[in-house]
DNA sequence: TTTTAATTTAACCATTTGGTTAGTTTTCTG
DNA sequence: CAGAAAACTAACCAAATGGTTAAATTAAAA
């Protein structure tokens, strides 16, 4: 398997398929089961490689385990950043974030399990990777700002910003974080779920606005 | 070490220090590094004993680990059960459930990160022992009957009544799971989270009552 | 006190697991 | 095509880990 691929004249690195092929079966591993319950054959085994190739290419258990924490960061975090800085009114900022993060969960609803058991078992390579990301977070306290504002100018009803944010935030992702409870405990079906989740979006952001609206 | 104590005339199992000294270091092994990351050994040393010690009293690693999930389930759902069947009008019933499961969740932070982490691994023992506490979700339907009641007299405003409990424990759970992101990553000191979480329960009360509020 | 049963310990065992190595095959390059 | 570099494989290794055992110690019963 290649690596390098003759393209007119440029020698273009166009990926390796092996490498590929190890990281997505790596992200599956990883992201079900965590660090530690995850095991090198297993990877090995989903890709259909030699185990030995895992360690040619990322050296090590580790090593593998970061790369796949820095590409999920790196998709993820920019997105739901972007929708916190949307241009627009709190309310209408607030229905950007509901619908970035419905969207962004449904695509992906194993993360928070993923994000969760890392950060309860302190995995030192995990939080140091997310504090690289704090630049990310001065958008939110931008809104934070401006809903300060717009309670002042009596705009909307008056609510410390930092639990409303915690309320949308709730709101929006617990319900995939329960969605075992649903599917499985509760049997439920999948689809059910995410038409539910899809519903969702303008529940909730109905609910924000009349929790805001003010007396007239 | 003994087991059994005599008194008056009746031999009382009064349970057994060093089952107790076990139960304690596995719980809190277990919980914060989930069943794969957790050692034997490191149970034995938090617990001051020697590791044949674990299988003298619980023979292997799957059945200790089910016995900290039984005891830890029958703690809490019972708790959170009876405060969905607490007595009164939607209102007064989301009121007891906020605050029952704001109080549970700070007792027991480390709680919501165990239960997704066991479901995400789809670790069989788990969900086994939470599938044999459905029982305990009928109150659920109860309260999602008395809002639709209350809805069609209106004196709520109408939404889904499963959006409305999946939001209102969102708001609840949510900040809990999100505590090492503010803590660690956002270096906001413990008390001052834990003290967020107290006023939350107000906040989250008052934002529901507005949300539900009818317009005259 | 003697005997019996329960509790505790250190040493040991078998398996799993991350990681290595030495050698083979494939691909690239001059 | 020849030689070199890259990709790949099977076999192997050392450490970690769940679990066992046989013997020692302590408590209970007779």
């Amino acid at each position: 398997m290649q690596k390098l691929t003759k393209w007119f004249n440029f020698t273009v690195d166009m990926g390796n398929e092996t490498e590929q092929l190890i990281l997505e079966a790596a992200r599956k591993q990883f992201i079900q089961k965590g660090f530690a319950a995850t095991r090198m054959q297993e990877i090995a085994d989903e890709a259909n490689i030699n185990k030995a190739m895992l360690h040619y290419y990322f050296r090590s258990k580790e090593k593998l385990y970061q790369e796949i924490i820095v590409q999920m960061l790196n998709t993820i975090v920019p997105r739901l950043s972007k929708a916190v800085e949307y241009k627009g009114t709190a309310m209408e900022k607030i229905e950007k974030v509901v619908h970035t993060y419905i969207d962004m969960l449904t695509e992906h609803p194993e993360i928070p399990f993923f994000v969760m058991s890392e950060l309860s078992q302190k995995r030192e390579s995990f939080i140091a990777e997310l504090k690289k990301r704090a630049m990310y977070f001065p958008p939110i306290f931008g809104f934070i700002a401006q809903i300060n504002q717009e309670m002042q100018a009596g705009k909307i009803r008056k609510i410390p910003p930092i639990h409303l944010f915690l309320n949308v935030l709730g709101m929006c992702v617990f319900p995939f974080m329960a969605k075992p409870i649903f599917c499985n405990i509760m049997n439920i079906p999948e689809n059910n779920f995410d038409q539910l989740m899809q519903e969702r979006k303008t529940v909730i952001v109905e609910f924000v606005r009349n929790a805001l609206k003010v007396e007239e």
